[in-house]
DNA sequence: TTGATTGCAAACAATTTGCAATACT
DNA sequence: AGTATTGCAAATTGTTTGCAATCAA
């Protein structure tokens, strides 16, 4: 299952960096940059390359947003895939929730109308506590 | 909060088209190519440009499919902006959930959470009972 | 006639692919 | 040495924009 065959320098630079801000979501950019910016420049391909790689194993989730350029934010291995993320449309901010009342609905919607949501694929749009303070002001 | 000033007859022939056959979603290229088919012709950048003009109105929704080109689909107006839509991501069907789980749901996750889902903008992805089927039999 | 709408062609932006150079084991 | 990985440049793809011609009021 393992898909990696050889270890290289790039590729192992990038998951350190994503685990150790894994409170934050970068975009291929972002991410390119933030490593160029450790000394040795990485190239944008390899890490679009490399992000399509741990997504597929399952350590990192992609986020698309309409418009914009995909992000992508390290998720602590097991777990994220049976729950749901709460994305906020306005900072971007990702939250993780894992309580009954999602198992249940996942369960509702199986039994009642024939569907088995994809937990690890679903992101529930909408805005934060901070950003819907933030519109109050405005 | 009428945007329209003059009713044309693309734009009305497009709305028409989609109303006509609101269980089924659309690419632009699809919805153009059928269009064309009907006799006179249509170009694609009308056809995107009326499609976000239906959806800031309410009366279509966009789904955004990872790689895929956007994909639209009549909603009746009012109602969808509430419900939560399901979205197989192997047959592409949407199907439309309006039950008092989605709104426990929300209000549960308001509450708890913190967090206001926005369910027009929300799409939980899965496997439709169809495919599921389908999947076993591989 | 006035202003909105159309649609072509060109511009853009995100992502993918071909391929020679390079790094890993 | 042999194979995977890198990274540039070029190609693709979905979508947007400039602008002159056309259409609705």
């Amino acid at each position: 299952m393992a898909s990696s065959r050889y270890e290289t320098e790039p590729r192992s630079r990038m998951a350190d960096y994503l685990k150790n801000n894994s409170d934050k979501h970068f975009t291929v950019d972002d991410l390119t940059e933030s490593l160029c910016a450790q000394g040795r420049r990485v190239g944008r391909t390899t890490v679009y390359r490399n992000l399509e790689r741990l997504v597929r194993e399952g350590s990192v989730q992609r986020f698309d947003t309409p418009g914009a350029p995909a992000c992508y934010q390290y998720v602590s291995g097991n777990g994220c895939a049976e729950h749901h993320h709460l994305h906020c449309t306005s900072c971007g901010t990702l939250i993780h929730v894992d309580c009954d009342y999602m198992d249940e609905l996942k369960e509702h919607i199986k039994s009642e109308h024939g569907f088995a949501v994809d937990a690890g694929r679903t992101v529930l749009y909408g805005l934060c506590e901070k950003c819907r303070d933030g519109e109050h002001r405005e």
